[in-house]
DNA sequence: TTGCAATTTTGCAGTCATTGCAGTTAGAGT
DNA sequence: ACTCTAACTGCAATGACTGCAAAATTGCAA
């Protein structure tokens, strides 16, 4: 029943992130295209098969901790006070997350390397954010008391994701003048303001 | 040289929609991942090697016109006047292109429900889209005469495709009692006017 | 310590998309 | 009819992913 003991879950945590660490380096020194599921076995020292025990997919090893991310801003949101207003709301639950980004930066960093260089892993990692926009969408629904003919829950969600990607693509892409969190809260507050005006 | 004729250039055309309407047709019968691509090739009348030379991935048979949509939208883009305000000329880009949608709404229909079920051409889609928004990028920073250092265009087409993909999401799940170009001039509007105070 | 039941790991065989290569065919212009 | 080029095809190979059943490991309790 507990969620975070147990001699077994921690071993499967340690291997997964063990095999994890194997796979990106073999990504970096060679690409992603380039690197069996056969090598990253070898190189972590078990049989291909378990592999796929530990990821459904080869992308899913550059993406690992993808779920943890979208629990943090989920988290964040219930936090905040049911009268907030949702824009604000999620201002500041994207906000906290993007601090979380900064304070592992260079493990990130590499991980979007690689994804930058494979369609693929890009591919799944749109698709991941969609289900985070999906998720949101009902969580905004519920907050807002919003009927299913009622748009807003899911431009809300869409607006919110669409500007933490962006963000986040400025930011490694532009020389980093600004750091992250600002970037984010500003092009909230952006959006919150109006897009209009120019 | 030309661009529209050419025996070779309407033989290629039709087989490709030849090959389209029979891969959607099998996708419906039995589902996407359990149609083979020998299976199309073989209600297509073509060697399962041709089928490549036609679609670089099965996914794409299902996705089949996106680039002629993106080029319409840039098209439109290209139209407006170089003073008119970016989010506006947006908003009329894209609701003309919504209004393409309407148009073949029987034939979209048929491949949402594909896409929809299908967790890999969801991926590739939204890669694509992701594409646009690049694209969209590069013609905003050129339109804003922004520098490297400025996040506004990014954002403006992050928006912009994010208000296209949850309107049209909203059209095709919800009672459709609203047409899809004015949920789309509606979503702009709101984007435009601000998402802060409600 | 030992025994057991659950869990994990593994090997094997098979499916299928996708690709490179090389040979063949068919269209278009002369 | 003749040739040049683009399209089509067959073949073989690669590699991700899956189902299955046997084998190994583990946590726990007697």
């Amino acid at each position: 029943m507990p969620e975070t003991n147990g001699l077994r879950e921690r071993k499967k945590r340690d291997r997964r992130r063990q095999i994890e660490d194997v796979a990106i380096e073999l990504f970096e020194r060679q690409g992603f295209d380039a690197t069996t599921i056969e090598q990253i076995a070898a190189a972590a020292d078990i049989a291909p098969r378990t592999f796929f025990s530990y990821f459904d997919t080869k992308d899913d090893v550059v993406l690992a901790d993808y779920a943890d991310r979208l629990g943090r801003i989920l988290h964040e949101l219930d936090q905040r006070p049911t009268d907030e207003p949702a824009w604000s709301a999620l201002q500041a639950s994207f906000a906290a997350a993007a601090s979380d980004y900064v304070a592992e930066a260079d493990r990130l960093s590499r991980r979007f390397a690689i994804m930058a260089a494979t369609p693929s892993v890009q591919a799944r990692s749109l698709q991941l954010q969609a289900g985070w926009e999906h998720t949101l969408t009902a969580h905004l629904a519920t907050r807002l008391a919003a009927t299913g003919g009622d748009p807003t829950p899911r431009l809300l969600a869409a607006a919110a994701v669409a500007v933490m990607r962006a963000s986040l693509q400025h930011w490694l892409t532009a020389p980093r003048a600004v750091e992250l969190p600002t970037l984010v809260h500003d092009a909230f507050d952006r959006l919150g303001a109006g897009l209009a005006p120019r």
